[in-house]
DNA sequence: CTGCATGCAAACCGTTTGCATCCCC
DNA sequence: GGGGATGCAAACGGTTTGCATGCAG
């Protein structure tokens, strides 16, 4: 059987960090979520950021993005989705087109492995940076 | 336009890299691609091999792929196709399976970025790692 | 010859961890 | 009161970078 669901006690700490992730539709890394906290509680350390945005992540109320670029990034929505990053400024939105289930499926009779499920991540430039690399070519 | 290619000098490092990735149908990490390459250069540097590494990667010789876990990997491979990693031991396969080429489009129309590609990552248990696992179960 | 590329080592950055103290249950 | 949780700071692992030297063009 799984590991029983260890306890997690309910500490203030635990409970800001969720409702501050929960605020933002932005996929916030760890130290721009230990900013958004250190503004109601300004002595909790960066540790204690790490140590519960894995925890809630293995607990699954939250989910931790695997991916790209150097830092991980969180998301209070858990259900599965699909996110673009901006290639220019490594933001990560949600993309709003349906999730293929099928997916899953076609993978496992296409491979050996015991498939646990899927993420499509698209890279693009975001409107934001689109402009600022207009700006540039006409210098 | 873009940034003209820029000379790329053919220097030996440069040439072993690239054949030691090619060499292999695994999507190794720089340091294992280090390990590779210094068999054959031992006085190499990890940090040359970094720069080869990213200079490739701009030039489109090779991929460096943005999936999870905490090392980039590398990819001799340069046309799209999906990938497969074991949620365990951190392994990365190909996954046979057609690219959908319709998924960027559908993606242009659902929203403001200027979209440049995708990738699917799909997680799972390797081969190896399910034997591991039933050995522990029956422990 | 000239300047890009290399080897080496130090710096960097995101993340993890050890430890004494705290405080939720 | 006890064991998990915290704050703090040091350690860690992967990657990048500065600099003197080397070598391809």
């Amino acid at each position: 059987m799984n590991a029983p669901a260890p306890m997690l006690r309910l500490t203030t700490q635990r409970q800001v960090i969720l409702e501050e992730l929960s605020k933002v539709k932005t996929h916030p890394t760890a130290s721009e979520i230990y900013d958004m906290v250190r503004k109601r509680l300004p002595r909790i350390g960066l540790g204690t950021v790490y140590r519960n945005l894995e925890l809630m992540a293995e607990n699954g109320m939250i989910l931790k993005l695997e991916v790209g670029g150097t830092q991980k990034r969180f998301d209070a929505t858990t259900d599965n989705h699909y996110h673009i990053r901006c290639a220019r400024c490594g933001k990560v939105d949600d993309l709003e087109i349906p999730v293929f289930n099928t997916l899953t499926e076609e993978a496992s009779t296409a491979s050996s492995y015991q498939i646990l499920g899927h993420h499509i991540e698209f890279t693009g430039i975001c409107p934001e940076c689109q402009k600022i690399q207009e700006d540039e070519y006409e210098e």
